[in-house]
DNA sequence: ACGAGTACCAAGAACAATTCCTATTGACAG
DNA sequence: CTGTCAATAGGAATTGTTCTTGGTACTCGT
């Protein structure tokens, strides 16, 4: 079983990536990239967009939503459609799971290879062309579990 | 491995429910779980509103909405949040998961007890205290396999 | 250097799903 | 019958997201 998370993408990658896929690596684009590799969380489009206010004060919420769209089809990040909330953005592209507080709401991947490589039951296999699974396990984190001692 | 759907729920289990939690059982509330548990799809609230229309022609989307949250709360349906899709609301409440075609976003139950039962990796279980878990197939189904042969 | 073409972006309008607000209704207790 | 209170209808508001528009900057051919 994987423990540790895999290593984050790195500019020049970004660079070949929008090379391969002939679009521009614009100073938006670069921000964007820069603030979701600087975080460990999974931040949302507004969240992302208020970070980077300080630096872009210019800068629409709309290119922000247009930016990650284009990461999340580039592979660079994935959309997350995770419970009631918004649309979260995961900088780990590698496969892996989610534990969701349903007590904060914090987001933690879980990494579980025996689980990824397993086969599913044949009645699964037969309902089609399998493309991925993701399993979301809810609970209550510890943090949510010391505080509620107090 | 589990394969049948389970039976669903009825008009006196209804009653029961609301006498128990305290709320008036009235003929929005009524008619909303008929419209539910005559189906066997994910229909969402806008649907189950626009199919209600035809009896109650008065009724409001927000009654739906309120009502479906109920039920919900009450643990007669279960909400969903598939995708970029809106909230969808399952008559299924038995443990189950779900395969999602990745073309037609269509969602077909999936009961796999045996991975319902198994332990999870110590990892996990160290999180926190475990509630549930959810596992989403992604794919594409058969029916669109065929279309696409066509 | 220059003009045309293209990709890109900011800003605000538009949109869709959901929730809130408020007056009204309806059921029940006294 | 009347006061009370939960529940509802209808419309307005809110929220998250996307579209439209006009303008900017870079690119390529000349």
């Amino acid at each position: 079983m994987e423990i540790e998370k895999p290593g984050k993408q790195h500019l020049h990658q970004l660079k070949q990536l929008c090379n391969d896929a002939g679009i521009k690596l614009t100073h938006q684009r670069l921000e964007i990239f820069r603030e979701l590799m600087s975080v460990s969380d999974h931040p949302s489009a507004e969240l992302i967009h208020k970070r980077l206010h300080k630096r872009l004060p210019t800068i629409a919420i709309d290119t922000v939503y247009r930016t990650l769209t284009t990461f999340d089809e580039l592979g660079l990040v994935k959309k997350l459609h995770i419970m009631n909330e918004r649309t979260l953005f995961d900088t780990n592209v590698t496969i892996h799971h989610h534990f969701i507080c349903s007590h904060c709401k914090k987001v933690t991947d879980i990494y579980w290879s025996d689980f990824d490589n397993s086969k599913l039951p044949e009645m699964v296999e037969g309902m089609g062309k399998i493309q991925s699974r993701h399993l979301e396990i809810h609970g209550v984190c510890n943090d949510c579990l010391h505080k509620s001692e107090e």
